[in-house]
DNA sequence: CTATTTGTTTATCC
DNA sequence: AGGATAAACAAATA
C-alpha cells in the first residue's frame, strides 16, 4: 500500500522511541521480509540507543549509537506502530519487535512483501543511502534532472516511467495516476510523444501531488480532498473531478490505472 | 471459488 | 538493449 507519504506517516510512527536504549530484539526468522539480510546481525542492535528516522522514496532508514543501521520497506502491506510492551500481547505477523526503554517498535507485514535489514557501518549515513538517485521532495529532483530522464527514455510509457524507483524514488500506482491526471496526460502515452510544453506540466503536477501528499498524509493520514482524483479511482462510477465524466480503468505497465478520458490526452 | 490489491524482482520474449 | 508482460512472493477482502 504505502508510497511515498504513507511511509513517511509510518516512519514517524516509531518516533515515541527515539532516544531510548534497546533492551530486547524479536525477529519472526522465518519471514520473508529478511531474505538477504544477516539475521544475526539483529542482535548488534541490543544496548544501541534509537537516534534518528529518515526516508527516502519508499525507503526507510532508522539510526542507531554505535554504527548500527536499521534499512527497511514497508511493500504492500508493511506497517509500523509502536505499543506500549506491557500491555501490547505479539500479533499476527509481527515479524520485527524491538524492545526500548518504555515503548516497542513494530514492523507488522502480513505478505511479507516488505524488507528489513541491519546495516553496520560508523558513518553519517550508510554508503548506499548517500547513492540512491535523488528523491522526488529532493531540490536536485529539479526540471532539468527530470528533462534528461525523459530524454534518456523517448520510448518509455509515461506511467511505467512514473513507477520507476530508479527515476521517480517514492512513487507509486495512485500517485502515479493523479499526477498523469493533474497534466491531463493520457497513460498509455510514450515520454516520445510529449509536445513542446508538456514537459514542463509533467513535472509541476509531480511536484504539486508530491507536496500535497506530503503535506496532507504524511502527518496524520489525513483524508484526500475531493478535489483530487484519489477518491473516485477505486469507486464503481467514479467521476472525473474536473469533467463529472466517466473515469475508465485498464492494466498499463502492469498496474490498474484509472483515468478521465475526456480530461487527459 | 473468483478476482482484486497504494510493491518489487526475476524470467522471458520481441 | 530497452521495453512489455507475466509470474512469483502471500494474505486479506469482497
Amino acid at each position: 500500500m504505502p508510497e511515498l507519504a504513507e511511509v513517511a506517516f509510518y516512519a514517524q510512527k516509531w518516533s515515541p522511541g527515539l532516544g531510548q536504549k534497546v533492551s530486547k530484539v524479536w525477529i519472526d526468522a522465518q519471514s520473508r521480509v529478511f531474505r538477504g539480510a544477516d539475521l544475526g546481525a539483529f542482535a548488534d542492535l541490543s544496548a544501541c540507543e534509537f537516534r534518528s528516522i529518515q526516508t527516502h522514496g519508499k525507503r526507510m532508514l532508522f539510526g542507531f549509537s554505535k554504527g548500527v543501521w536499521l534499512s527497511g520497506h514497508l511493500g504492500m502491506t508493511g506497517k509500523l506502530s509502536t505499543e506500549d510492551p506491557e500491555l501490547r500481547p505479539f500479533a499476527k505477523h509481527d515479524r520485527l519487535i524491538i524492545t526500548l526503554e518504555s515503548v516497542e517498535l513494530i514492523f507488522n507485514d502480513a505478505r511479507h512483501f516488505g524488507r528489513m535489514e541491519v546495516v553496520e557501518e560508523a558513518s553519517d549515513l550508510p554508503t548506499f543511502w548517500s547513492k540512491l538517485p535523488h528523491d522526488v521532495r529532493s531540490d536536485l529532483f529539479d526540471l532539468v534532472y527530470f528533462k534528461a530522464h525523459l530524454s534518456r527514455r523517448p520510448r518509455a510509457n509515461v506511467k511505467a516511467l512514473l513507477l520507476e524507483q530508479s527515476v521517480c524514488p517514492g512513487i507509486g500506482n495512485w500517485m502515479a495516476d493523479e499526477i498523469l491526471w493533474r497534466a491531463r496526460i493520457d497513460p498509455r502515452r510514450t515520454v516520445g510523444s510529449l509536445n513542446r510544453s508538456e514537459p514542463s506540466k509533467f513535472y509541476q503536477a509531480l511536484c504539486e501531488v508530491v507536496e500535497d501528499a506530503m503535506r496532507v498524509i504524511a502527518p496524520d493520514w489525513g483524508d484526500a480532498p475531493d478535489s483530487w482524483l484519489f477518491n473516485q479511482r477505486w469507486k464503481n462510477g467514479g467521476v472525473c473531478p474536473r469533467t463529472q465524466k466517466a473515469l475508465t480503468r485498464e492494466t498499463i505497465a502492469g498496474r490498474t490505472t484509472c483515468w478521465s478520458p475526456a480530461w487527459q490526452k
